[in-house]
DNA sequence: CCTGACAATTGACCCAGATCAAAGTCTTCC
DNA sequence: GGAAGACTTTGATCTGGGTCAATTGTCAGG
């Protein structure tokens, strides 16, 4: 059964996309499944399902019972809390290769929603939780990756309650940089994967402040736009100067 | 042999504390070796050593090798990053039956300060990582405690990335309140675990804004203070209220 | 090609919180 | 018990980034 593609219905928009064998997955290296060996990856096989999201589409409500825990295979995803009053935190972006869920936890306490078009690697979370215990080379990468999260979560503490918005941004450009920096090619096209607002929501700014140090990076020569999503960064050296951060901390090998 | 206490000789200062057996620990049903069962605490008894630290001693320097890794047993301890002109943000506060070290990490991308007296219980960080990988009731243990480290971060996010110093400062009390509370007793005398320059590390603002807002809660009727560590809150949905939070947010049971 | 809906830019203005400065208060240690 | 030093409070002033508002792209659909 193949799902057929259906913009007018918002609610058909769950898609089921193009099973891949895990062992030709494009994440097979990097998520959760990392270190399974073949007989595992011959389990998972049988018991994931591919799903897909439109651009905009929440994939998982704050609060609501967790029926999937899953691994972003292609697309950006964002985790998101809101106040009271509507004021919006991002609190995770999703890559390829990430995960969604928490074992022993049967919802989460953020909104995930589909900052591009997202396709899911999905496994339901009961039967997961059982596999999760029967095979520690999954439990030790969630580990792993969890640990990893922390690092970063501690880093964006730091840019959210002491950078500049100068500094909030070039930080954000660099880690894309690093994320998308294919070494020996020099300088990459890079492309923008969420909107201004997202990016404020990302840097906890407004979007007018995004916009303006925008222009300000370009009058400085330090990046040069195409187009809205599409840029080039020019001076990166003046780039790691105006994140803030150490000299030595983000140079790439 | 038990260490002399020595404060003029600062390289002196971290103390053997007299040890506890893990079955009286304190901390014995919140910590690492929460889910361990009566033999493995046999395991963890003898390798385990106590550790002391002064207030303002440095337990753990970014990026220096981890000798051991260690769960709280009493005091308080920050974790703190510095930016190279000396921004500082407190990234992480550890309590009594929280853990210091990371698997598979031989330093630390932060400082470790005991912002009170600290009484640690350690374990050289080789063999605990092997213990690590014959004991499940550890490790899981260990991954329950990233997870909600990892949830409380994203909490902080939000305070840092959007709220306005009075809702910190709010919330910061309340957190206090939560964690001292004891049902059934109503209005505990609270302690200030920091000084008004750590708490500004806390929340991403100057101490001068700390103590300013603290002295607007005092006018406002919501906390009355006995001397500068010691308080009560006397009106706490006014300070629930203020957190702006959602009002079910940190209601106490 | 036009139109409507977003997304992004830019400008004008304002204010929360930073910064700079000066007392005030509590501790600790001779 | 008094002096030194570390915290804390309070005041005056300044400014980075928020808010409000008006344009200007940009692109999908008719």
């Amino acid at each position: 059964m193949h799902a057929r593609i259906d913009t007018d219905q918002l609610e058909m928009n769950i898609q089921l996309a193009e099973r891949v064998k895990c062992s030709e997955c494009p994440i097979r290296h990097r998520a959760v499944c990392a270190r399974c060996d073949a007989d595992e990856l011959t389990v998972l096989d049988q018991i994931k399902t591919y799903r897909s999201f439109k651009a905009g589409q929440t994939i998982v409500w704050r609060g609501d019972d967790l029926t999937h825990v899953s691994s972003v295979v292609a697309g950006i995803a964002t985790l998101t809390k809101t106040l009271d009053d509507g004021r919006m935190q991002m609190v995770g972006l999703l890559l390829p290769s990430d995960f969604i869920g928490r074992p022993g936890r049967a919802s989460l306490d953020f909104d995930v929603t589909a900052a591009s078009d997202v396709t899911l690697c999905s496994f339901q979370r009961a039967p997961f939780e059982k596999l999760l215990v029967e095979t520690p080379h999954i439990s030790q990468r969630l580990v792993e990756m969890a640990m990893d999260e922390l690092d970063a979560a501690r880093d964006w503490m730091v840019l959210l309650g002491r950078k500049t918005a100068r500094e909030k941004l070039a930080s954000f450009i660099q880690m894309l940089v690093q994320r998308s920096h294919i070494p020996g090619n020099d300088l990459p096209q890079l492309i923008l994967p969420l909107t201004r607002e997202e990016i404020a929501s990302y840097l906890g700014l407004t979007l007018e402040t995004v916009s303006r140090q925008f222009t300000q990076f370009r009058k400085d020569g330090i990046v040069e736009f195409s187009d809205r999503r599409h840029f080039t960064v020019k001076d990166h050296a003046a780039l790691l100067e105006a994140t803030g951060d150490d000299a030595d901390g983000g140079v790439l090998v």
